[in-house]
DNA sequence: CGGTATCCCCATTGATACTG
DNA sequence: CAGTATCAATGGGGATACCG
């Protein structure tokens, strides 16, 4: 799991400390390649493993695998095994994955104000 | 700079594309250990580098001069050279990056319900 | 003081092959 | 189908030393 723990920070005020906890939390949870990519993917329908590789250009699948896997962790995702042979895995969002758009929204609108800042214009 | 290009991304809807680039430069803008540190080392007042290498716990010179750069071409940070010896420089955040305390809130908030969920209770 | 220059480690990611 | 195993590459970050 990927919760931090407070000595990893460089900064002594301790208020500082509490709030930067969950910011670090949050960044992790939303960070590296993949993550958002297979959150997009699932976000029509549930899908199994092969669908959400098919969808996502360049993943390997141990990389959406692992992903999945930390994703299920931190309950962005369910696993949902069916008994068939060959074996049927299905995929889900979950609620709480939902609860991200804000999150999301957020680093939409400032990364695009970020864009005409830097690009200039 | 840490702007990015379309081919990065797995996903094919146009429409996603476009939400995903200016999050993923959200994204890199916080990413890595040391530039919220950093952020909240100039929070209060503008400070030359052996005093932000002072605040921050940890951190190399080589890291601060390497993260100050990058936060200076995102202008998340300015950096000002008086001609004095020896030599005095200081470092200000820019107007531009206080726009971002908008999506760190986001963070937090959501990092915080996060916490709960993962952690339970 | 305010940095660079070097060297090095190791964690993340990728490529490829294989399996229950 | 839904992954795992193995190995190789890449690069972020740290330790240390040095410089204008």
């Amino acid at each position: 799991m990927s919760i931090k723990k407070t000595d990893e920070f460089g900064c002594e005020p301790k208020e500082c400390m509490a709030a930067l906890l969950p910011v670090r939390d949050a960044l992790e949870v939303l960070s590296g390649r993949w993550k958002l990519p297979i959150l997009i993917a699932l976000s029509d329908r549930p899908k199994r493993f092969k669908e959400i590789s098919k969808d996502i250009n360049g993943i390997t699948d141990k990389m959406l695998s692992k992903e999945l896997k930390d994703m299920e962790i931190n309950k962005l995702v369910t696993r949902t095994v069916y008994d068939t042979f060959p074996p049927t895995v299905e995929y889900a969002r979950t609620k709480h994955s939902e609860t991200l758009s804000d999150v999301i929204m957020a680093l939409k609108d400032w990364g695009t104000l970020h864009r005409r800042e830097i690009i200039g214009k």
